[in-house]
DNA sequence: TTGATTATACGAAAATGTTCGTACATTTGA
DNA sequence: TCAAATGTACGAACATTTTCGTATAATCAA
C-alpha cells in the first residue's frame, strides 16, 4: 500500500509543496490566515491586485487546494476556502529557509536587517525586548 | 537614447533581477561575498552540490553576469567573478520582502519568529540586545 | 422566463529558473 | 607533440509558477 509513493521525490515533493508556499500562494494564506474562510472573490478583492484578473486567484486556490495547502467546501456553489497548513509552522520554515539562503545561517544577522533601516517602528523595537527577556527568564 | 528600454516592463525587470536574485543565485552570491573574487570552480566545490553538475553553476553565473549581479575578468582563459551587487542592500531587500509576504508587514513578528524555535543561539541572542541597545540610544 | 451576472473547471500559453549535453578552445604534462 | 584535462559558450529540455481564455453551470433580477 502507497508503496509507490514512498520515494525520495515524493518525500521532497511534499516538503517543498507543503512547507514552502510560493509567493503567490503566500499572498492568499495571509489572507485566509487573517480573515479565517472565504470565498475566492473575497480573497481576490483582499489582495487588491489590478494586475491580474479573478480566475487567476482562482486557479491558484484550486492548486492550493490540490497541494493541501488548503481545505474548502463545496457544499454550496461558491465554494468556501480555509487555510491547512499552520501560520507559524510555514513562517518559521520560510524563516528559516532564508536564515541559511541569505544570511549564511545567523539568525542574528538576519534580525538585525530586519530592525535596521527603519523597517521596524519604535513600538515594534519595544515588543522586541520585551519578548528578549521573556526568553532570557527561561 | 535608450528610449526604447524604458517601459515598465524594463523598470520592473530590472529592479527583480537585480535586488530579488534567485535561490540559486543567492547560494553563489554568499560564496562570493565570503570569498571576494572567484572562479567558476572555486563557486562549485565551495557549494558542495553533490546534485547539480559543473555546467549548471557555470551557467548560472553566466546568467548572473547578463543580470549584472557580478562582474567577471576575462583576460584570462579561467574567468574571475566578483560580486556586483552590494551585500546588506541585497539582504535588506529580501527582509521587506519576506515582511511583507510573510509577516503581514510587521518586522516584529519576523524577528521573534527567527528568534524563537532555537533557530538562535545565546551568543546571538546577546548580539541582538546590544544591537537594540545600540538602537535606543541612538 | 430569460438574459445578465457570478461561479467553477480546465487547458494552454507565458514567464522564469534549473539542469545538462555538447561543441569547441586552451592548457598541461608525460 | 599530442592526448587528457580544464575551461567557456550555448542551445535545449524540464520543472514550476503565473496568467488568462473559454466552456459551462447556477443564480438573480426585471
Amino acid at each position: 500500500m502507497f508503496v509507490h509513493l514512498n520515494t525520495k521525490k515524493f518525500v521532497q515533493q511534499m516538503s517543498n509543496t507543503t512547507l514552502k508556499p510560493t509567493e503567490g500562494e503566500m499572498e492568499i494564506l495571509q489572507v485566509l490566515w487573517e480573515k479565517g474562510n472565504c470565498t475566492v472573490r473575497e480573497v481576490h478583492e483582499a489582495l487588491d491586485k489590478k494586475d491580474s484578473g479573478y480566475t487567476t486567484t482562482l486557479k491558484l486556490m484550486q492548486i492550493m487546494h490540490e497541494k493541501g495547502l488548503v481545505d474548502r467546501d463545496t457544499s454550496s456553489k461558491t465554494h468556501i476556502y480555509k487555510a491547512l497548513v499552520n501560520k507559524e509552522t510555514t513562517q518559521q520554515h520560510l524563516v528559516k529557509k532564508m536564515i541559511d539562503n541569505v544570511f549564511n545561517g545567523s539568525a542574528a544577522r538576519l534580525v538585525m536587517q530586519a530592525l535596521g533601516n527603519k523597517s521596524a517602528s519604535k513600538e515594534e523595537i519595544d515588543l522586541i525586548k520585551e519578548y528578549l527577556d521573556k526568553l532570557e527568564n527561561k
